[in-house]
DNA sequence: AATAGGTACAACCGCATGTAG
DNA sequence: CCTACATGCGGTTGTACCTAT
């Protein structure tokens, strides 16, 4: 048995609102506050979920909201903080004043990810799709024992630069994470040059660069690298990329290898890596 | 003018998480 | 600690509008 439906879908309306529903919530909202949005619906006299009231209110009638286009300035803040947290969308919202979760995500669906792919980067682990192709090109010239390992690698760096880290769910800072070659990132310049802070994978090291925390637009000082951490370069040894593909089980256990020892070096990801 | 296809964005859904009692 | 409820979140769907044919 599930959880039970918040309201009764039979008898509230669905769909767009009206200017007249909009006023409604407008009002209430002016009266009361905002929160307590089961009972919004009734106090306000709409035939809608509770639910529903709450989402027009957070992504339409908040007066903080912008509503006009996107600046390309936010559209570069969009693609750094999704290669660096993937689509943890109210994360990047955040750091992104007047725009909602929604309105992030709608606008990368739309525009940005056809926009990368324009380019020729794969909007999902961003790197260039020539890379990867000719990386998949290259199995077919391999034996069979050759080919497992290199799709195993193929999977890992997947992995690695889909999410980069599954620890990082409560991330709230970016952290850039970059191949080195400049032909794996020629889009480099399409990216703001003061960028946040990164942290860039290199064979079997992690590194944090330079990226003056100060320099940074973010500022959620909870997750920020420890000053004499960040504002150097730094390495945090790792054995990511010692995984032998043996069996899923050490795989796994080598991800888990890698969190603690950043875990180790990095006490303020503490509640990051807590999954 | 009609309509098919594409696009942008608002809204919904279901699960996760937080919290008060 | 457990339960119930409110809220947050990300993925998906629905729909209005635009453009090409």
């Amino acid at each position: 048995m599930g959880r039970p439906p918040c309201c009764d879908k039979a008898n509230v309306k669905k769909g767009l609102w009206t200017p007249e529903e909009d006023a409604k919530i407008l009002a209430y909202v002016s009266n009361h506050g905002v929160g307590n949005w089961t009972q919004v619906p009734k106090k306000a006299g709409l035939n809608r979920c509770g639910k529903s009231c709450r989402l027009r209110w957070t992504n339409y009638l908040r007066p903080d909201l912008k509503h006009e286009e996107f600046t390309e300035q936010e559209e570069q803040l969009i693609i750094q903080y999704h290669a660096a947290i993937g689509s943890r969308w109210s994360l990047i919202a955040k750091h992104l004043p007047g725009r909602t979760d929604n309105d992030v995500k709608n606008y990368w669906n739309t525009k940005l990810k056809k926009k990368l792919a324009k380019m020729g980067i794969d909007p999902v682990t961003h790197k260039p799709i020539s890379k990867i192709l000719s990386d998949y090109e290259s199995i077919s010239c391999l034996s069979n024992n050759h080919q497992i390992r290199s799709l195993d690698q193929n999977i890992t760096n997947s992995f690695s630069s889909q999410s980069y880290s599954w620890g990082q769910k409560n991330s709230v800072d970016p952290l850039l994470v970059t191949d080195i070659t400049e032909e794996e990132h020629s889009y480099q310049g399409f990216l703001a040059a003061d960028s946040p802070p990164q942290i860039q994978e290199k064979s079997s090291q992690f590194q944090l660069i330079g990226a003056n925390h100060s320099n940074s637009k973010v500022t959620d000082d909870k997750f920020g690298m420890p000053e004499s951490k960040s504002a150097a370069k730094n390495t945090v040894t790792s054995s990511y990329y010692d995984y032998e593909p043996s069996s899923v089980n050490s795989f796994v256990k080598t991800l888990l290898d890698r969190d603690n020892e950043i875990q180790l070096d990095f006490p303020a990801f503490d509640d990051i890596l807590d999954y």
